[in-house]
DNA sequence: GATGAATGAGCTTTCATTCAT
DNA sequence: GATGAATGAAAGCTCATTCAT
């Protein structure tokens, strides 16, 4: 059981590693070597542990991609909410999940871009379907419940929800720069994303086109 | 001056391979060797157009960010539409300026997470602050003449027409699969990119608080 | 205990066939191809061992330099002999370590001339000083017991030891050329040194007037 | 002749740079592309003009040997000397030659040692070869007219002369911060090529037995 | 199970030289 | 005669991976 935890947590630690360089430099621009120069741990270990530097990669979306989608079937089985409610939570948890994962999600959006990896396009392209179902059903259930006055495309929407979160992720440096603004990086990120969820909200609702009363 | 055709053919050339293979891999995973070979031409000849691969990127990005800023400021100059003409134009040409230049624009999205290198964080930033002030201009004169009732964050507005766009385009092959679609490429795409037209034009008008009379 | 034997044993290697190839070809003229071809080894290796081919060369004449300073002392510290006796002692050990490592000096006295690697002019410089101080305090000690009459500059007496050996060296080809002996080569060494010896020796005996009883 | 002219001065111009830069790095650390820029012509030119990088090094060489040699059979013809006053004369003159051509000498150190060039190592050879037969000549002049009063062998006696010179001329920094010495450059020179001088003397005279009356 | 040593393939860049004009 | 363009070869180095223990 040491033994286990101890391995455990090796591996931890290089996913931990690999995925912060990964997500500033690049796959192909970070190194075996420097991955494990980080964690600490001999260079052969990423092999052996992983069995080459790709499918560390893949072992590394598996793994955050379980952890991340949990949260998502909690939202809509809840009774209490109605459709409007759960878009909005969902909208919330979301852009909560990206500001505290951006390495995470850096690298999605990076692999949707360059990567001819099989299993990666594979994972993507489930993970991203998990979402159109989920969105779909809440779109048909709140028109029938008549809290939605329009049905738009599944697609475009998640297009410009996701979208939207990603390139805004990868805009923070330059806007803050552009507004000039010198708030330490905690203060200004808890307002940015806050009004990336203002923002989204307002769009979503006039999608949906929800009322209210 | 056939000579100077000749050479600037090999130029232009390689940096056309050079952004095909870039926007497909990733700049790290593209080697010398293989856009000397897709452009037909000595690997040497790289380093001694551009003086290195890294070089070659900041050319290529210079080149082809120069050929894209002009046509921008003709649309803006007009004087026989209004603020909002002016705005579905702009979206107009954006989602085909996107569509005819997929590679570049992979690449410029690919770059604003990865890169290091300081000039081209420098092009990039100076690319986006032209749109930025552009839409800024845009919504300041739509709001003094009563065009617009509402004056959105611009860095969001930026945000969600970009990062729709892109993030429409690199997932035009997942959506088709999504809905099972199995109409020809290029029928398929009139429809996709138009519908991106009308799903952003109609998220622009509610932003900016644009009423059809 | 015997994986580190091999070990040693490689490094050595490299060490031992990068001597003999920069000292008959320079430094830039010898790549590291060849010598790891010659020393049976792969390329890598050789930045495996020492990081770069720069600090192979630094390697070498830490290692050599070490292995040559100890003997010095050994006979500086020898109570039973006059000065006059260690002068002669020194003259006779430094040529016969010059021609059993004439790889070494031809290195050295190369890198004296063309190295702007400030790291190895230190190693040079320092080596030097060790002998300059020798020197000066065997001259004060015989001048003391009235073994020496004279006081020579200790700088001047280095450079016509030294360059005398030095250039004897390099110059042994075109000697044996020009009195066209056609002596097999270790003879030709013992004979060709021993002149070496006794010639300096009477200079020095000469420089700081020695006399003999 | 205006072509002529203007020519011959780009080639004396390409063997002015080559010589420093080789003299300062070696022959094989310095870069056709590197005499070119600094001697302001064209890549090209250099295989233009000497064939190869190899041929221009052959043809500074003779170039350069061929105004060195001139002096010497001068001061062997003049009758108002004896052979010591000769000897004092060609002492001087090869230090002050030394001292002014630092470059040239520096070079022809470093090929004796490292060229494999069968061209190259014949001009040095009969360039020693005419300095080894004018000291012979002067040595039995010398001892026919009993001026001096031994023989030593000639191959030796230009070790010394040649080696101190070179080897003081390379130590003369190290020797300065030895000294902790902090005279400006130009009145230390003076004073250091002038002991050399004396230095020298005060050898040869003891090696040839010359006596003062 | 874990690791330092070692490998071959590949990288980018620079080399001296030649070609076409 | 002179030169910018172009070339193949080779340079030093780093890569991900595997081997031997």
């Amino acid at each position: 059981m040491n033994g286990m935890a101890k391995t455990s947590s090796k591996q931890e630690m290089i996913l931990a590693k690999a995925e912060r360089l990964i997500a500033q430099k690049g796959f192909s621009a970070t190194s075996v070597r420097e991955i494990a120069k980080e964690a600490g741990v001999n260079i052969a270990m990423i092999s052996y542990y992983f069995g080459s530097k790709e499918k560390l990669l893949e072992s590394l979306l598996q793994t955050r991609m379980a952890e991340k989608q949990e949260y998502v079937r909690q939202i809509v089985n809840r009774t209490e909410m109605n459709e409007w409610q759960k878009f909005e939570k969902l909208i919330d948890e979301y852009i909560e999940n990206v500001k505290n994962n951006q390495s995470f999600f850096h690298i999605m959006l990076s692999l949707q871009v360059n990567t001819k990896n099989k299993r990666i396009l594979s994972f993507i392209r489930n993970f991203r379907f998990i979402y159109l179902d989920l969105f779909e059903t809440l779109l048909r259930s709140g028109i029938r419940h008549k809290v939605f006055t329009r049905h738009p495309d599944v697609t475009l929407l998640q297009s410009t929800l996701t979208g939207t979160i990603f390139y805004a992720l990868k805009s923070k440096p330059i806007y803050k720069q552009y507004k000039m603004n010198n708030q330490p990086e905690p203060e200004y990120d808890e307002w940015y994303f806050g009004e990336m969820k203002k923002h989204l909200k307002s769009i979503m609702k006039d999608l949906v086109g929800y009322e209210t009363k």
